[in-house]
DNA sequence: TAGCAGACTATACACGCGTATAACGTGCCG
DNA sequence: CGGCACGTTATACGCGTGTATAGTCTGCTA
């Protein structure tokens, strides 16, 4: 009956468990996840009641959105996040529309539940692939350990992201471009000069660290397949 | 009325305030900041009314506990965090009674409030001095930007650690040595491994940056609707 | 010994929450 | 036209929360 398509933030002819749903994604980024029905419901200016009748309790329309910014989400690929930042910026920044969800996706990384989890997963996949290529064009050096390196670049720019907003006082998420604005201050430079030069002026604490647990065969290191 | 008497020493274990003090540390870390009153009370052995009666209302508590893990964080200097991994997890390896404030001040990060930040800002502090060491005795190599970089690496591998512990489902704080055993897998190779050689092949990409911004005096990515 | 300060508890209160219920309006279909 | 399905609202209920109140117990001091 509905087409997947219009994105358009118009308030009036959506439907209005449509209407609901989008007040419910704008709310939990804007305030968190303890926003409360009535909040949603005054934001799409129906009655509290009308959200119970139309999703059932306050976790199914959790759910819903959780779901409905997960599709938004993929469908624009937020691929070399952390990788090259003026790229991944730019994407993102055009965002317009899926700004809220932008938000609601830092929101749920943030505060550690189960959709923040399914979030990260999905973007360290997405990573994985994308590293890969960047390695195989010779733009990005090869790893003796693709995946943990995959993981630990993910986690640290979107766990970057999130304590940098927090120390800029950045507490409403529901404005995509002010908090792209947040984000790239100084701090782009300094992660492609990390990522050019790397920090440290030889391998010695690496090779020790290399030894030391290639000594004791508690933590082996996985090769490459 | 009554404070000074109370106030004066962290030391005074046994008294009921204390081990309120310390219950609520714990739950706090354990099950985050909406941890009940009379969790806390239960955790303690006490009743409900006594929390108000000690510290007049749940937040003037939560300020006490803040107040509390920041002096105990203080006090064992966790320096060279993502500095060198080894040796830092090692230092908090053996916090032993920290557990529950490391965990705390994990939780405060996490949830994006004032004290978080003054945590964050605390690390940010000492990572400026512990680095410009580095640099001075030619371990770490000299930054076009020490301050953004600085900031750079505390918020990246604080926000890091904190994705991890959600990558592997825990929600949990309050046990440090469990933290820690979450967090050193194979994230100190990758880590290392990337400060050693850094990611990208060679300095195009950070040379194009800087010409870009040097070319507009400002950013020039902004699109909205 | 009397008395009182203060640690401590049990109970109650007000409030906000998610949700259930009943009624009302409106458009569709026989 | 009658009936009914359903979107929608107003109201209320139960519960858990933080906190206020009043009372009990205990140890110190005069």
């Amino acid at each position: 009956m509905y087409s997947l398509l219009y994105v358009r933030s118009a308030v009036d002819d959506l439907t209005a468990r449509a209407r609901i749903r989008d007040a419910a994604i704008n709310a939990f980024a804007a305030t968190g996840f303890d926003a409360t029905v009535r909040q949603i419901a005054a934001r799409a200016g129906v009655s509290a009641g009308l959200i119970t009748h139309h999703f059932g309790s306050k976790e199914a329309l959790r759910e819903e959105c959780d779901a409905e910014v997960l599709r938004q989400i993929l469908a624009l690929k937020v691929e070399g996040i952390g990788m090259a930042p003026g790229e991944s910026v730019a994407r993102i920044a055009q965002l317009g529309d899926y700004g809220p969800a932008f938000g609601y996706m830092l929101r749920s990384l943030r505060d550690g539940g189960e959709s923040g989890r399914i979030f990260l997963q999905n973007m360290i996949d997405d990573a994985r692939d994308y590293t890969a290529a960047a390695v195989k064009s010779g733009m990005v050096l090869p790893s003796r350990d693709e995946d943990a390196r995959v993981e630990l670049l993910v986690t640290q720019s979107v766990g970057g992201m999130l304590l940098q907003l927090s120390l800029r006082g950045q507490t409403d998420f529901s404005n995509g471009a002010e908090l792209i604005r947040s984000l790239t201050g100084s701090t782009s430079f300094a992660l492609l000069e990390l990522y050019t030069q790397g920090l440290l002026t030889d391998s010695s604490i690496l090779d020790a660290f290399v030894d030391q647990t290639a000594q004791s065969n508690h933590e082996p290191l996985k090769k490459q397949k």
